[in-house]
DNA sequence: CATGAATGAGCTTTCATTCAT
DNA sequence: AATGAATGAAAGCTCATTCAT
């Protein structure tokens, strides 16, 4: 998993054109997350990259493109972080938990392309919105998969209809968690994760009555 | 509860000055929710209050003071709609599942109301954005409240540095729920709290397991 | 010699028509000297008059003509108080004393109608700006007279051509002596005529060899 | 001493920064000077300096800064021309007769300049407009310097408080003197300075029995 | 007569974007 | 390939001025 981003970018010409570009992401990522969409300047993004502005464009088109290509890769990166693909061999539960543990491992290392992610609410009203939400819409996946999973071995195996908007809360929860977590920085990823297991795998039914859910192998 | 605010606004010049301010709001609120608040104009939010820019100004001052007008007026009744006292006489289940329904209720009356306090992300940097969410510790503070009142006569009664964060994330589950309903608008508000409620009482724990969560005196 | 207008303005209604434009004059030459012309705005004269701005308008018409109104009115306070026709009787040189003390005390009286009459070259580019600067002609008249009386027993008596610009000269020099004045107002109205019946009698020439001018009867 | 600006400003793209800054310059004083301070637009500026409004700001800031660095490089100007350090060698009398030639001589070259430095007496309101002022205490202080030490070798030399009105008068008189010039446009620079020379050095008690005033070195 | 309520018109300012070197 | 220099277009805001009561 790859921290957070120098902030060492040498002025250097030539480049090939990967580096530049990867270079530009980096920029705008931060100047994006800084000051949101509608108050990042193309040229801040210019001078924090240290390459001038038809460069900018040159490499990856107007204002609204380049936000794009940042929350396509920053979705990337998440997506993979937190693994999309259901693995066989262990329980739904354990597997919840563990992207549980991943997800918030990826927002401890990537703050800023998480706040890229998470608070882009004010960009409605653009039609290319369609990126913006994706990455939501790949983790409800998952987890419809999951849940899917974990009932396909009872007689009414609960369907996607049922399953998704579950997912969709699932994932909801953990945003919000994410941003109280930011205001209580003393906590750990995992103890993070083990809250949300504990509130979505038990509900507050059973957490009232003083019961927790454990991770497999602990006591 | 007030259905949402109709588009009739007959151009009637000399109005006193209550009425005036609250066709503005309205017009203020319906725009910012459509474009969100850096691609709403106020050229056209005085278009569509049917009334000139120095009114517009003269009324509820700068764009950012009108848009701190229109969150407030809108968190206010969001929280007036679901409440915010603790009610005694109900068991904490119960009470949170009148306020779900409250909750779904209002946002089907209220859609402009709620993309306003809901997609608001992007308005980091401003310093006076408190208000903007504001609305969410209110509604935080609710749940807190609850799930304390639900675990008191326990021996060990949850303290509110466990239950807020379990309470930050129902809001955020409550939040994405909403956007799941407005991709899926055939379901009723009674509906989307029952999803929620079954969620978030019984926890997927025991959704698997076939189990469903059920108001008082039902079957 | 009537001192700085008060600032006690009832809020009378149905005043005769000669009570209410002297009420309003007072005000918009109050305001015009606290900001100038560009920023005072016509609400706060209409307010600082107590009246209503229909009525500003109905009165003494749009901006530029209150504000020549103000400027008439003001300019006709200054003739009047240091007086225009020549006397006889008197040696130029006193009447020349006397009316300086006089403009020194109109000042000390009047110093927001002085500042109106100064301060406004900015108001250049407009038409009208005849008005504004008529005082001076006059004053430069009744200096040119005396001049030409004080040299009119000799074989070559100074014509006009010749003493005009003298006479202009020496109002500015009264004017910048004003400003000093200001920031200097420890000093007594007839200490500042003296000054510049010294410097305008004598000139530097015998000031340096520690020559004064003395008003008749002095030692 | 340099000429009026030309009005040649051939449209050609793509300028070194400095030449731009005073084409942009020339343009500024030129409209300010006609118009005034606050019904100069920015628009015009643009359009006569042959420039976009954007470079107009990106070059020189907003308004009141374009305007203060408009009267900062006239100031230089105008001080340089007279000169403002006390020269050995001379008595005082002539080099007041040269600071009085080379200023007439200046507003002669330079009347837009002018017409910037004399005529903003309304921009009062406005924090900023020490510098507009700042070259009349210069010039104020150059004379008070001369009158010390034309008397210096009194045994009661004048103090600077004594002085200094004069001085300030004295720099009034000739504002009043150029304002007549311009509307007297037939008198030669030297002819100006002359007269101002005559009343301040002779006074009119002197002017008034014949006597004048010469330079050194006339019959 | 007197006014609260309303507006046309214009200003300054700032972007994202692209020539021309 | 790379950039300093340049701009079109639009936004926010305010003012003198006048209906309509």
């Amino acid at each position: 998993m790859v921290d957070q981003r120098e902030d060492e970018r040498p002025r250097s010409r030539r480049l090939p054109r990967e580096v530049r570009e990867r270079q530009i992401l980096d920029a705008a990522v931060e100047v994006f997350a800084k000051h949101g969409y509608y108050n990042a300047s193309m040229d801040e993004i210019a001078e924090t990259a240290s390459i001038s502005k038809p460069m900018l464009y040159a490499y990856l088109g107007a204002k609204d493109e380049l936000f794009i290509a940042c929350v396509r890769r920053e979705a990337a990166r998440l997506v993979e972080a937190i693994g999309v693909e259901v693995e066989s061999g262990l329980t739904p539960a354990d597997q919840l938990w563990n992207r549980l543990q991943l997800f918030f491992e990826y927002v401890r290392c990537n703050k800023d392309g998480w706040r890229l992610l998470h608070r882009q609410g004010d960009v409605s009203g653009e039609p290319q919105v369609v990126e913006l939400t994706e990455w939501r819409d790949r983790a409800t996946e998952l987890i419809t998969a999951l849940l899917a999973q974990a009932t396909e071995d009872q007689k009414q195996p609960m369907q996607p209809e049922q399953t998704e908007p579950f997912a969709a809360a699932l994932v909801g929860a953990g945003e919000a968690l994410v941003e109280w977590w930011f205001q209580h920085p003393e906590h750990t990823a995992e103890g993070m994760a083990r809250r949300l297991m504990n509130l979505l795998w038990l509900g507050f039914g059973e957490l009232v009555e003083g019961k927790t859910w454990h991770p497999q192998g602990e006591a």
